[in-house]
DNA sequence: GGCTATAGGACTAAAATCGTCCCAATTGGA
DNA sequence: TCCAATTGGGACGATTTTAGTCCTATAGCC
């Protein structure tokens, strides 16, 4: 366990999609059928991205979405963070924690630790090594139209 | 987010109790007064330790639970493991992934490296030091009976 | 034999997540 | 000027996960 959510890994695929022509317009709709991800989920995931910042967007006929920083400048924490706010392994770790008895817990303070050092390797994977702009360990994009993601049917669940 | 779950939380206090008094039998009932946990919380925690060899257990009367081994060799990563299983933050990057795409998903071998990364501070943080018998930064011990943990009352939602 | 514990699993309840839908606001073009 | 395309925001229901409880079986001590 200790997983991100699944709307989360959608999210990285909606990114990399837009990644992979950063100087276009992108809609929902097209982005949708590239990714085979529902509408309503891409929708709806554009919007929170765009709420952070991440995309900038066009209202009206001819709008769509597009990538706000080039993909070497956004990291995974920023798109986890747009999705399921900050990370935070415990109630205890986080920025703002809830817990004044943090003093006193050492318990939490070794869980920040652990909470910084995942946060650290998450600031430091970009947009672009996670759509494989960048160390493509194995790239064939007979198999993918846009992305490299797999296809469809190896994500059991996909709506 | 990206948090553990509530029972790992719980399982780690439980844990740092038992190391309090490392040679000493500690029944669930015992346990879970000094935790002020759930005793059915408690006892299925234990039963899942148990499972995972974390710690020995004795039945009958004068049974009860010790910690299989020194706080200082049991790492994070096992506590999680044990009660949530192995440790992956999407569906592609655990050790046996189901997805068989893995060499053509570069998005997928990115993650994986988040994951070894987690995986490793996880390793490397022991239950000696989440019980706070290393590095405490405050320690105060007329504020709990037998942990570091915080008082019941901040912890919201307890059982 | 009776008391005290753990072992294992079934079951219910609560909460978070996921996915969909609706309607308002905005823009471009016929 | 009106229509079609498109994002913005939120509400809603369904599904899945997580928490928590309970029951029965098994094992050891006195």
């Amino acid at each position: 366990m200790l997983r991100i959510s699944k709307l989360t890994d959608y999210g990285t695929v909606i990114l990399a999609n837009l990644a992979a022509r950063p100087g276009a317009r992108h809609t929902a709709t097209a982005v949708a059928e590239r990714t085979r991800l529902g509408l309503p989920t891409v929708s709806k995931l554009l919007k929170s991205f765009h709420r952070a910042g991440l995309v900038t967007s066009a209202r009206g006929a001819r709008g769509g979405y597009q990538l706000a920083r080039p993909a070497a400048s956004i990291s995974a924490a920023e798109i986890i963070d747009a999705i399921e706010g900050p990370v935070a392994i415990t109630e205890c770790s986080g920025v703002h924690s809830a817990c004044d008895l943090e003093t006193v817990c050492s318990t939490g303070s070794a869980w920040q630790r652990v909470n910084l050092a995942i946060r650290r390797s998450l600031d430091e994977l970009s947009l672009a090594q996670l759509s494989g702009q960048e160390t493509v360990l194995a790239w064939r994009p007979e198999l993918s139209p846009v992305t490299a993601r797999p296809l469809p049917a190896v994500r059991p669940g996909r709506p």
